[in-house]
DNA sequence: CCTCCACCGGAACGTGAGGAGT
DNA sequence: ACTCCTCACGTTCCGGTGGAGG
C-alpha cells in the first residue's frame, strides 16, 4: 500500500459504519441491568441478605455453579442495589468483592487479607509481615469503623494451599468482633471444592446454598437477543446467527461468557473483512480464533521450563503413538544440554506436565502397564496447525 | 495369586528474592 | 546489621500402586 493509499485506508475505516454500536455490553465486565433467567436466584440472594439492612447478622452462602452460568453477576448486581439502598438510609454497610483467581493479588492468605485491608483504604506491603499481623490489621480496622461487612470472594477454590485454613480463620472472625460483623459470599466454578474443604468450614460457609444450573439453548438466545441489541447496528447479524450461538453454547456446558464472547469475535471478524453482516459460518471462524489464542497465549506466557517440556513433548508427537512420562523426561534432557538449560528432576517434570494437563494444552491420563510400571499417557490436545506453529516457534526460542 | 516395574504424588525442606521491624 | 516474614520454584526422600507376566 503506497502512502496515499493508507491515508485512504484510514480515511475510510473513519467513515465506515461500524458493525458495533457498544462493544462493551459483550465483555465479561460489563453488567447488564437485567439478568434474565436468574430472577429466582436473585430473590434468593435479596431474602438472604437483606437483615443486614436490619443490621442483623446476614448467613454464609456458598453459591456454585459451572463458568457461564451468572453466578458473579448476579451476586455482584444484588449486592449493589443492597449497596444502594443502605447509602440511602444511612446504613454502614461495606460490600467488598475479591476475585481469588487474580494471581499476585489475593490468590494467598496473606495476600487476600492484604488485600482486604486496601479496601479500607489502608496500605499493606506486598510482602514482609507476619500473615497474623495482617489479621490483626485487619480486626482493628473494620472494629474501629464499626463496619458491617459483606465479603464477597469469587472463584475460591482458586485460593493455593489449603483454602481451608484461610476460609475457617475468615469464617471464624465474627467471633472476635465487637462491632463489626462479616458475611461471607463465596462462589466456585468448582463442584468437587465442596468436598474438598474441612467439614467445619464448610458447615459455617454454607449455611445458605445456591446452585446456579447451567443455561440451555433458549435461555442463552435470550442473553444474546438483549445483549446484541445494544453491542450491534440494526440487522448486523446474518438470520440465525443468535440461534445458531445458541446451540453452540449450550451445548458446551451452557456457558452464556463463551456464548457472548463468540460473537463478539465473530462480529470483529466480519467487520475486519469488511463484511456487511456478520455471516452465521464466522461463528466457526470465531471458535478456531479464540482457541488458536488462547493456547498460544497460555503457552508464550509459559517459563522457560515449561516451555522446555511442552516442546519435548511436541517432538515426540511427530509419529510416535504413545507418550510416556519417561519419554518426555529422556526427550526434555537432551533438549536440555543441547540448549544449555539446567535439567530439572523428573519429579518436576511430572509436576509440569500435570499442570500443562491442568491448562487444557495436553491431555494426561495415568495408566498401568503392569509388568512394565505405571505412568502417564500424554497426548497433544491441540489442533494441528496451531501445533506446527507452535513447535517451531518453541525451537526457535529455545534454541533447539 | 504374587511380584515387581516405572512411575505417581504427598511431604518436608532449601534457596533466593521480595520486604518488615528493631 | 540482624532476625523474621511470605512466596515461587525446586530438590530429596519415600511410601504407594494397577495389572502383565511369571
Amino acid at each position: 500500500m503506497d502512502e496515499k493509499g493508507l491515508s485512504n485506508f484510514f480515511e475510510n475505516y473513519l467513515k465506515k459504519d461500524s458493525i458495533f454500536l457498544n462493544k462493551g455490553v459483550l465483555q465479561s465486565t460489563y453488567t447488564p441491568g437485567e439478568i434474565p433467567h436468574r430472577e429466582e436466584q436473585i430473590k434468593q440472594i435479596a431474602n438472604i441478605l437483606a437483615p443486614a439492612l436490619r443490621m442483623e447478622r446476614t448467613s454464609n452462602i456458598f453459591i456454585y455453579g459451572k463458568t457461564g452460568t451468572g453466578k458473579t453477576v448476579c451476586v455482584k448486581h444484588t449486592a449493589q442495589k443492597l449497596e444502594e439502598v443502605a447509602k440511602q438510609n444511612n446504613i454502614k454497610l461495606k460490600i467488598v468483592y475479591v476475585n481469588c483467581k487474580l494471581s499476585k493479588v489475593a490468590d494467598t492468605e496473606y495476600r487476600l487479607i492484604a488485600q482486604l485491608v486496601r479496601e479500607f483504604g489502608k496500605e499493606i506491603p506486598p510482602t514482609g509481615l507476619p500473615t497474623g499481623e495482617v489479621y490483626q490489621i485487619f480486626y482493628k480496622t473494620i472494629e474501629e469503623e464499626r463496619q458491617r461487612i459483606i465479603l464477597i470472594l469469587d472463584e475460591i477454590d482458586q485460593l493455593v494451599n489449603r483454602a481451608s485454613d484461610i476460609l475457617y480463620n475468615l469464617t471464624r472472625i465474627n467471633a472476635e468482633l465487637k462491632n463489626a460483623q462479616i458475611s461471607i459470599i463465596g462462589i466456585s466454578n468448582n463442584l468437587v471444592f465442596a468436598d474438598n474443604i474441612d467439614p467445619r468450614v464448610k458447615s459455617s460457609l454454607s449455611e445458605e446454598e445456591l446452585v446456579f444450573p447451567p443455561y440451555n439453548a433458549l435461555q442463552i438466545q435470550d442473553i444474546l437477543s438483549q445483549r446484541t441489541k445494544k453491542a450491534f447496528r440494526q440487522d448486523a447479524l446474518e438470520q440465525g446467527l443468535i440461534e445458531k450461538c445458541a446451540a453452540y453454547a449450550a451445548k458446551d456446558h451452557g456457558d452464556a461468557r463463551r456464548a457472548l464472547e463468540l460473537i463478539r469475535v465473530a462480529g470483529e471478524l466480519a467487520e475486519r473483512n469488511n463484511e456487511e453482516k456478520v455471516p452465521i459460518k464466522y461463528l466457526d471462524l470465531a471458535e478456531e480464533k479464540i482457541e488458536k489464542d488462547r493456547i498460544t497465549d497460555t503457552i508464550m506466557t509459559q517459563p522457560q521450563q515449561f516451555k522446555a517440556t511442552l516442546y519435548a513433548a511436541l517432538a515426540l508427537d511427530k509419529g510416535k503413538k504413545t507418550i510416556l512420562t519417561g519419554d518426555i523426561y529422556d526427550t526434555y534432557k537432551q533438549i536440555c544440554s543441547k540448549t544449555g538449560i539446567r535439567p530439572l528432576t523428573q519429579r518436576r517434570v511430572s509436576d509440569i506436565i500435570a499442570e500443562f494437563d491442568m491448562l487444557g494444552i495436553i491431555n494426561a491420563k495415568v495408566i498401568s502397564k503392569g509388568r512394565y510400571g505405571r505412568t502417564r499417557e500424554i497426548s497433544i490436545a491441540m489442533p494441528a496447525q496451531i501445533e506446527g506453529k507452535i513447535r517451531e516457534t518453541l525451537a526457535k526460542e529455545l534454541g533447539a
